[in-house]
DNA sequence: ATTGGTGCAAAGGATTTGCAGTCTA
DNA sequence: TAGACTGCAAATCCTTTGCACCAAT
C-alpha cells in the first residue's frame, strides 16, 4: 500500500487538491496496478467504515482520469473501469466474466497513421482484446 | 438503400427470422456503412411513422450483433454503437463530439500473442483510437 | 395451432446533479 | 473567510424485463 504522503504528493503533482476522501480513494487505486470499477472502489474504500460517499467516488475517479493519474477503460458496456497503471499497455477483456487483464504492449503495433479525422489531434489508443472462456460451448441462440 | 429482398436474404443467411420490424431496422443499418446507437436507429426507423418500439430496436440490435450481422462498438461510456460494416477495421473516436469513424485496418498490427488468460480463447480485437478537436484549448480543470 | 416476436410501461443499474453543510488553503 | 469539496437523495440516461397481444410457419 502506497503511504499517505506519497499519495498527497501524487495528487499535487497532478494539480489535484488533496482532501481526506481523495487520499483514501487514491490509496486504494495505487495499492497495486489494477482495474477497478467505481462500485469496487466504493466498496474497498468503505470496507472498514463509511468514509466516502458514492458521489465523491464517481467525482474523484472522473477527476483523476482527466488529470492523467489513472486511465479510464471502456470495454464493458455496463461499467467503466479505472486502471492505476498509466504506462503504455492494452487489455484482455473476458466477455464471459467481465474480467480485465493486462496485455503486454509489445504485441500491438500501430503504424503511422495516414489521416486523422478533420481538425483533430491524437489523444490515445485503446486496444481491447476480447476473449471467451474455453470450456463454455458457444450458446446457439 | 439496400432493397427489401436483399435484407430478407441477409437475415436468413444469418439464421434470423425475418419480420416487419427487423426488416425495417436492417434496412436502416445497411443503407450504408455507418455507426449508429440504438436511439439513433429508433429515431431513423420511426422517422415517418411509428413502426417499431424501443424494446424491439434494442432486442433486434442485440440479436443482429450475436448473429454476426453487425458489430457492437464500445467506445463511448454512454451508449453502444452498432457498425453495419463487419469487415476487419478499427475506429477513431472523437472524445469531444462522441463521433466514431473508420480507421483503415492496415495501420494496426497485432503480433502473435504470447499468452491469453487461463482457459480462454480469442474472440475479437477492438482498437479505439481516441482523438480530440484541434481548436479546443485543453480545459484546465 | 404453436412458437416466436412485438409493444408498452415499468424496472434496473450506472452515473450525475442540486444544494446545504464542511473542509482546505 | 472564500472557494472548493463532500454527502445525500433525487434525478437522468441507457438498457432490460414482464406480460399480454400479434404474427410467422
Amino acid at each position: 500500500m502506497m503511504n499517505k504522503q506519497s499519495v498527497i504528493d501524487l495528487l499535487q503533482e497532478h494539480g489535484v487538491q488533496s482532501t481526506q476522501q481523495r487520499i483514501e480513494i487514491a490509496q486504494i487505486l495505487f495499492a497495486k496496478p489494477q482495474h477497478l470499477s467505481a462500485d469496487q472502489v466504493l466498496a474497498k474504500v468503505n470496507h472498514k467504515r463509511n468514509i466516502v460517499s458514492k458521489a465523491t467516488v464517481y467525482n474523484s475517479l472522473g477527476l483523476f482520469a482527466r488529470k492523467g493519474m489513472i486511465r479510464e477503460i471502456i470495454a464493458d458496456p455496463n461499467r467503466v473501469f479505472y486502471d492505476s497503471n498509466t504506462s503504455e499497455h492494452h487489455h484482455f477483456f473476458n466477455v464471459d466474466t467481465g474480467e480485465l487483464s493486462d496485455l503486454p504492449n509489445e504485441n500491438i503495433t500501430v503504424n503511422e497513421l495516414p489521416g486523422l479525422p478533420e481538425g483533430t489531434v491524437a489523444d490515445s489508443i485503446d486496444v481491447i482484446f476480447k476473449v471467451r472462456n474455453k470450456a463454455e460451448k458457444p450458446s446457439v441462440f
